[in-house]
RNA sequence: UGGGGUAUAGCCAAGCGGUAAGGCACCAGACUCUGAAUCUGGCAUUUCCAUGGUUCGAAUCCAUGUACCCCAGCCA
């Protein structure tokens, strides 16, 4: 026996559809417009829809529509296209376009005309503006509403052959001016506009317009569960007259749920849109940014993002989830899959005095402590080593447990290290931190003699590798929130730091043709194997993981 | 009295008349070769926006309010 327990309710209101035989099976769509990147709101209707589809074993059809060519360009579908495939979201068929239904929609508003229910409107944007009436006052009929059918026919074709300049007409669906619901006062449902499609060419000169366009395309595909956002919801009347006045058998139905937002990141294609525009970010896929393409870059997994959208469930109620519950998902999934690594960001030297000079040894690791079947590692231990800045301290504050004088710590992967000195430069810095190792303390030695409560990360000086790395936090300031009083955007001055100088163990080198290895120490964790040289290595996708430890004030 | 939606913890969210799931975050402790992870415990009971009502019993039903979101593109 089947039951509701957990299900959404889209998951329901499908169960009914087929329980009472409404829809014999679910066909779902994502229909993106191109004119922009995807972003992290994108992926929760393109993981919805295909999830639905999947569950229901049905199908999940990817769809532009571009039904506006004065936005679009091919550039965004290529880019829709690879993300929507990135995201690990399967669509059935070929890539669909609703500018391939044009003479359908074509035909459908001739049908509209023919049955008295759309006419040719000469009035003027401001004219049709002003006769739309205001949300609290009806609107009037157009002075052109009640021309003859022969006409209006007449006079639409007339503007399909392009014999009226743009703007000059528009096709509008004969509704009702007096409508509580603004969407039914006559909608426009053909205009005209000379731009080349990037699909169709120039083959058009009217355009379909969205409330027209959208229903019949979802109606040729057989979509049976038209999903969208919460803003079409005054939409579905219209919908719903446009399916059932073309006359399509079994119409697809509209439901609407709610966006996500995340917290302290800008969505929302717009603000996306102008920040590339104005040059504050590289582009499209700037790791600062939440399109797909930038979180792929900086690290995210598709697997993390589908756990995100998989853990917010569907409501109707808006909501913005925390950018922590994404940064959770991305360290659950990679935590068995991701190779670690040690590396240096701020470096101070270390010399264990007591080790010999001009000599090494190989100390082995674990490839992922989380997966025994990763396997080890083998990494050069010398008497010189990076450690990292704040893993030492002059004056240690109290239940600090790295290095100072007179404590003793774990070195990673090699022995227990206790710190007997350090040297400053003529400014005070901190330039070197003196310590003597204990050789029994060896990783695999067995050795319990005793137990440390701190354990750094090192990297062999005269073995390592030099790497500069950009490390990147959110583009917005965390701590005043996104907005300016006067609404600009409190961008964070650090959102992309360059770090000239740091040291990661040899081990990367090794690693190059891993899909991806995971560095964490002390709250960062990067992703990356492309960009690595010989001794460069950009770490050009990192991602802030959770903070470990805070020093207390 | 324009219309359409939504209200459960800092955040997301179950719950569908039988006495408030779960996750994130946070806090405390244990453990630890990453102060991570893991483990254990805590975290809505003047309780479910408010106020009335129905009922043996209400987050769930009814009534009246309140707050917030969306709509007046020849955008989608």
């Amino acid at each position: 026996m089947e039951t509701n327990e957990g299900k959404n309710f889209i998951e329901r209101i499908i169960d009914e559809d087929l329980q009472n035989g409404t829809y014999r099976s679910v066909v779902t769509r994502f229909p993106p417009e191109p004119n922009g990147y995807l972003h992290i709101g994108h992926a929760k209707s393109i993981l919805l829809n295909y999830g639905l589809a999947k569950e229901y074993g049905g199908k999940f059809y990817l769809r532009f529509d571009d039904t506006n060519p004065t936005k679009e360009k091919v550039e965004f579908v290529e880019s829709i296209k690879k993300d929507v495939e990135w995201l690990g979201a399967h669509y059935d068929g070929e890539v669909k376009f609703a500018s391939n239904y044009y003479d359908q929609m074509y035909e459908a508003a001739v049908k509209l005309i023919k049955k008295g229910k759309a006419y040719v409107c000469d009035l003027d944007p401001e004219q049709i503006r002003a006769y739309r009436g205001t949300l609290t006052e009806p609107g009037k009929d157009s002075p052109y509403r009640n021309r003859s059918i022969e006409e209006n026919l007449q006079l639409f074709e007339a503007m399909k052959n392009g014999e009226f300049e743009d703007g000059a007409k528009v096709l509008r669906a004969k509704i009702d001016m007096a409508s509580p619901n603004i969407n039914m006062r006559d909608p426009i449902i053909y205009r005209i506009a000379r731009q080349t499609h990037h699909n169709t060419g120039d083959k058009w000169v009217i355009y379909p317009m969205y409330d027209f366009a959208h229903p019949i395309e979802d109606a040729i595909e057989g979509v049976t569960h038209s999903i969208c956002t919460l803003e079409f919801e005054d939409h579905r009347p219209l919908y719903d007259w446009v399916v059932r006045e073309v006359g399509f058998e079994q119409p697809p139905k509209q439901i609407e749920f709610a966006k996500m937002y995340l917290t302290n990141v800008i969505t929302g294609k717009r603000y996306i849109k102008r920040l590339v525009d104005e040059k504050i970010v590289d582009g499209w896929d700037d790791p600062r940014l939440v399109t797909i393409a930038a979180l792929r870059r900086r690290g995210f997994t598709p697997e993390s993002i589908q756990m995100l959208m998989s853990l917010i469930g569907v409501t109707k109620a808006n909501s913005s989830s925390d950018y922590a519950y994404l940064e959770y998902c991305l360290r659950e999934d990679l935590k068995p899959k991701a190779p670690r690594v040690m590396a240096v960001l701020d470096p101070i030297k270390l010399v264990i005095d007591n080790y010999p000079e001009d000599t090494f040894e190989m100390v082995e690791g674990s490839i992922n402590m989380d997966d025994p079947n990763a396997g080890k590692k083998q990494i050069p231990f010398e008497r010189e080593l990076w450690i990292e800045r704040e893993d030492f301290m002059e004056n240690p504050v109290k239940k600090y447990f790295r290095l100072f004088v007179g404590n003793e710590v774990r070195l990673m992967n090699a022995y227990f290290v206790k710190c007997t000195g350090f040297e400053k430069d003529e400014n005070g810095n901190v330039t070197v931190v003196h310590a003597t190792y204990d050789p029994e303390t060896k990783v695999g030695s067995g050795f319990t003699g005793r137990k440390v409560k701190g354990t750094i990360h090192w990297v062999p000086v005269h073995h390592c590798i030099q790497a500069t790395a950009r490390l990147y936090e959110n583009l917005v300031d965390e701590e005043k929130g996104v907005y300016n009083e006067d609404g600009s955007l409190n961008l964070n001055p650090n959102s992309c730091k360059v770090v000239e100088t740091c040291y990661v163990e040899p081990f990367v080198k090794g690693a190059q043709k891993q899909d991806k290895f995971q560095f964490v120490r002390n709250g960062y964790f990067c992703v990356d194997e492309k960009d690595t040289t010989e001794d460069h290595l950009v770490f050009n996708r990192i991602v802030s993981l959770k903070s470990s430890f805070k020093l207390p004030k």
